[in-house]
RNA sequence: GGGCCGGUAGCUCAGUUGGUUAGAGCACACGCUUGAUAAGCGUGGGGUCGGAGGUUCAAAUCCUCCUCGGCCCA
């Protein structure tokens, strides 16, 4: 109860005063904050005032059009959309262009599960309307994908995206794809991929699941016929498959050159034998020695040769003994040479089967001894690519061995267990040569299916085209086009007698990689890559538009065709490469009858590896220009974009089409572990904006580390909440108490008291790292620079120390104006630092102070004055500071036992030896500074403390400070001459 | 299985070329304020720096191994 006859000083005092509330509900504000944006075209409006202003261009990589919006998205466009605001905020021009990867398997499958969910077989679909299926499918994403992003406030050319499958982009990879063709960077090789013999087609990896199945394993013999080792000749090396299909195809034998082997005998005694005795060399035992039985020897892995006691026995009979008559290192046998078990077949059958090093092959299975099909794996395929051996193509797209094959020609299917059983045509065959050691149908693996079908795949070679990695450029063959010169420093054309490896390399070098260990990675990719395989046997895509000469095998180069194929799907898209059209894209000086038109689609990452040459390069959308100061994904893209668009840049121009490569790590789970649907751990951005509101995500985002691995969860998305009430509070205090603000009451920096000079120096001292952690792509570091000032020296310092002021002071005192000036400045800052964070909020903060202006995102960084920084202040008040604490330390034990309540009542006393430290104190109203009633400064014998007692002043009934007061009023002088 | 990257309070992050007792913010606990009030201020507890070994006068930091997790590949 308020005693009648004191009056309620409640209404003179100036408290803060906003309409800006305390609780966001930023999922209904900010949509509507997003209306207003697209009603004033906001990203146009922001091109316009930064017309002529240095560039900053960012390339968008094209995300697939493919699904929701999931976290990785979002923390992808998160970060570069703050990458352009900021840069924008320093007042340069940073365009964003969206894009869309739309070509590709994952599109088509989707389409052709709607095929088959009508009953319908994707081969009776006309090719067409398929693409079309596949075009209309990839828009849909397209458009559900822009509505997510633009309500996570992205600000972009929403209205004008670029998508790989605009003619204009699909005539812009064929360009890119003709111009490797014109310079001789593209051949056609082959390469074993993961086949179905049923659906009759290469398969992705995706497309394949793997299943437990039982399949027939048999242990077959190798006759070797030539070795330098010249005990091995005539022995049968042992080698162990569970494809027995492809023996047929066999064309080398591996070894690990590090394992042990051994050339075992078998002898068959019919009684006991002394091994021991024999392997000692015992002359009685070995004069005994029986002769071979006639199998063997054989030479297998030390390790493994048990093996052969299992089935020997069978072989031979029950009595026989395995006696180790020999044994080397796997390296001893190179140059040793076998025959295959249908040798007597001739023609291929009849070849020599060299022994070749395997690092690959291991002891854990089999015999040591690896049978190799180039066909059929890939272990294979290398190992004999490197010695000069190639794929045969014997098995066929249906499975069956060619018809004119010396060994079951035209039979098959070779994934049929018939074919592959222990009493099947290949078994039978090879034990009538003698040469089938072992066959039992029992061998229990997991083997990879088609997901569709449910049926086995296959490995098996087919043609490729391939952009070679290590093919020397010669003068006639350098591509020097347009854009292949460019203005830069780094800029060097493809050089005479480089390779595209050396060139990417280089350009690696070139480059700014943040953070750095992205160089690393990206530099031992390229080092090890293969060839790049480009084509794909597939439906949606850019086709290979190349002609391949029947009788020389040659692609045809003719510019003329070539710009007529370029106009054409310019025109018409991809559709135009049709069997109907050939002849008119080769013209009349060409016979299509001369020419193979090849059928097979671009890889889906050739055409996000020219989106440079699109988007950055073509002029269509004049804001942007080549090469791009920056390209920003996950670390994935280490081995999808990035490098792609460094093979593509680098194959063309001689350069990588970005000046830096900013990458950011992966999203996790609270534990972090990966998120997954099926596991359920996963966050989902859309609905997060709907229950939270895209200003969290944004500072989630920006407050993790995001340049590694991190995690989102519902703890962190607390904290990050509490931060965000935290600066939105603070926002509410300036708003408030800046409250009626008027220009007049501005002062100069000269005539501020120096704790108002104090907060300038640092908002000048926060501006400089700002403007470092924008150029170092750092926002963390930017956030908590901002949140540390926010909280530290703004709410637990300055803003507690000028309350009285605020409150209490008449308007027209020069403190109050200080004060009051400080707070538009610090507003001012504030809201352009966080607008690149907190769009929405920012926004909603300028516009609740100047509801008739426009965006805050049209700002640049407020301007820093010229007086700002003050050494001399800063180190004054840092020391300051640490004696405040000492003061604040001293009053708690006193609320403690409830001698004082508010630090209003308290009189302090300090003491110091050091007599600086004395006139610190008694030349600043230190009082002020502690939100005491009093302090008294004395001498110390040594150091410094401070001591705290109750203060005998009464309360002023106004502003509440403990001063000397008027007893008929209660107001200490200040309060009332302001009453007054 | 291979290459690369990472593991610092409950959470998010700092931690310079090795150099005092490893820091900040949030959260938590306790207290103050009740004129920023579903706010603000103060104080406090909390870490064998993933584990083990090594180098060194000295290790979160350098080396080796292990473990957990991630990306890419096989």
């Amino acid at each position: 109860m308020t005693s009648p006859e004191k009056p309620d000083y409640r209404n003179s005092v100036f408290l803060p005063r906003t309409d800006f509330p305390m609780k966001a509900g930023l999922p209904e504000k900010e949509p509507a904050i997003l209306a207003r944006w697209q009603a004033e075209n906001l990203y146009q409006a922001l091109r316009d005032s930064r017309r002529g202003k240095e560039k900053f261009i960012l390339h968008d990589g094209p995300p697939y059009a493919n699904g929701d919006m999931h976290i990785g998205h979002a923390l992808n466009h998160i970060l570069k959309d703050t990458v352009c605001r900021t840069q924008s905020s320093l007042g340069k021009d940073a365009p964003y262009v969206p894009g869309w990867d739309c070509h590709g398997l994952p599109i088509e499958w989707k389409v052709e599960e709607k095929y088959r969910a009508q009953g319908k077989n994707k081969d009776e679909v006309d090719p067409v309307v398929f693409r079309a299926e596949c075009r209309a499918y990839a828009q849909g994403w397209v458009n559900a994908q822009r509505e997510q992003l633009k309500r996570l406030g992205i600000n972009g050319d929403w209205d004008n995206p670029y998508l790989t499958m605009d003619f204009e982009a699909e005539a812009t990879i064929v360009a890119e794809l003709l111009k490797f063709a014109t310079t001789g960077q593209l051949y056609r090789g082959s390469k074993p991929v993961m086949w179905s013999p049923v659906e009759k087609t290469a398969l992705a990896e995706a497309e394949v699941e793997y299943e437990d199945i039982t399949s027939t394993q048999i242990d077959v013999a190798f006759e070797i016929v030539e070795s330098p080792i010249p005990q091995l000749v005539g022995a049968k090396a042992v080698i162990w498959t569970t494809t027995p299909w492809t023996i047929p195809v066999n064309q080398a034998l591996a070894y690990g050159p590090d394992i042990d082997y051994v050339l075992v005998e078998v002898l068959s005694y019919g009684q006991w034998l002394d091994v021991a005795a024999l392997e000692r060399g015992d002359p009685e035992t070995m004069a005994a020695r029986p002769e071979p039985c006639g199998v063997g020897p054989f030479l297998i892995a030390e390790k493994l040769m048990d093996r052969l006691s299992i089935y020997v026995s069978e072989l031979v009979d029950a009595t026989t003994q395995l006696f180790v008559a020999g044994g080397c290192k796997g390296s001893a046998l190179a140059g040793t040479i076998a025959r295959h078990p249908m040798h007597a077949l001739g023609g291929f059958f009849a070849r020599p089967r060299p022994f070749l090093a395997g690092d690959f092959v291991t002891t854990e299975t089999g015999t040591g001894l690896v049978h190799m099909a180039p066909d059929h794996g890939e272990d294979d395929f290398l190992l004999c690519k490197a010695n000069g051996i190639d794929p045969v193509f014997a098995v066929e797209g249906d499975g069956k061995y060619r018809a004119d094959w010396l060994w079951l020609g035209g039979q098959g299917n070779v994934i049929a267990p018939k074919l592959n059983a222990p009493d099947g045509p290949i078994c039978s065959d090879l034990r009538e040569a003698g040469a089938l050691l072992a066959a039992s149908a029992d061998y229990q693996h997991s083997y990879p299916h088609s997901w569709r079908s449910k049926k086995k795949v296959i490995f098996r070679c087919t043609p490729q085209w391939f952009i070679p990695m290590d093919k020397r450029s010669t003068s006639e063959n350098r591509w020097e086009g347009e854009g292949g010169l460019v203005a830069d420093e780094h800029d060097k054309p493809m050089l005479e007698g480089l390779t595209l490896r050396e060139t990417a390399l280089t350009a690696i070098a070139n480059t700014r990689w943040v953070p750095e260990k992205g160089e690393n990675r990206i530099r031992a990719m390229v080092e090890g890559r293969p060839d790049w395989v480009i084509s794909r046997q597939r439906a949606w895509g850019v086709p290979i538009t190349l002609f391949v000469n029947r009788k020389t095998g040659a692609y045809l180069q003719d510019p003329g065709v070539n710009a007529r194929i370029v106009a054409a799907v310019r025109e018409k898209g991809v559709d135009v490469w049709s069997a109907d059209t050939a002849q008119d894209l080769l013209g009349p000086h060409y016979d299509l009858a001369d020419y193979e038109r090849q059928t097979d689609i671009l890889d889906v990452w050739f055409d996000s590896g020219c989106t440079h040459a699109f988007v950055l390069e073509s002029g269509r959308w004049p804001d942007l220009s080549w090469p791009a100061d920056l390209y920003l994904e996950g670390s994935d893209q280490h081995r999808g974009w990035f490098q792609s668009s460094l093979m593509e840049s680098c194959g063309t121009r001689g350069r990588a089409p970005y000046k830096a490569v900013l990458t950011h790590g992966m999203t996790l789970d609270s534990k972090g572990y990966k998120q997954s649907k099926s596991v359920g751990n996963t966050t989902d951005p859309i609905k997060l904006m709907q229950t939270s509101g895209a200003d969290i995500i944004r500072l989630w985002a920006l407050t993790s580390d995001f340049t590694e691995d991190h995690r989102i969860g519902d703890e962190i998305l607390k904290g990050v909440a509490d931060q965000y009430r935290k600066l939105r509070n603070t926002f509410r205090y300036l708003l408030g108490a800046l409250d009626g603000w008027d220009e007049s009451e501005r002062l100069a920096v000269a005539d501020m008291p120096e704790l108002e000079r104090w907060v300038l120096h640092r908002v000048a001292e926060i501006d400089a790292q700002l403007r470092q952690n924008i150029a170092d792509f750092d926002f963390n570091a930017y956030i908590a620079a901002v949140s540390t000032f926010v909280n530290n020296d703004l709410s637990a310092f300055y803003f507690d120390i000028r309350k009285d002021s605020l409150y209490c002071d008449a308007p027209t005192a020069l403190k109050r104006r200080a004060a009051r000036t400080v707070l538009d400045l610090l507003f001012d800052a504030l809201t352009k630092w966080l607008a690149p964070v907190l769009v929405f909020t920012a926004e909603e903060v300028w516009l609740t102070r100047y509801p008739d202006a426009a965006s805050v995102h049209l700002e640049t960084f407020a301007a820093v004055g010229d007086d700002w920084l003050d050494g001399s202040v800063s180190h004054k008040w840092n020391r300051l500071r640490e004696l405040r604490l000492l003061a604040t330390n001293a009053i708690e034990p006193m609320r403690r036992e409830k001698l004082v309540g508010s630090s209003n009542q308290v009189a302090l006393t300090f003491a110091a030896a050091s007599a600086e430290d004395r006139a610190l104190v008694a030349g600043v109203d230190f009082a002020e500074i502690c939100i005491v009633a009093t302090v008294a400064v004395e001498t110390a014998a040594e150091g410094v403390s401070v001591t705290a007692a109750p203060t005998d002043l009464p309360r002023c009934d106004r502003c509440w400070r403990h001063l000397p007061v008027t007893a008929d009023t209660g107001l200490c002088g200040r309060c009332a001459e302001v009453v007054a």
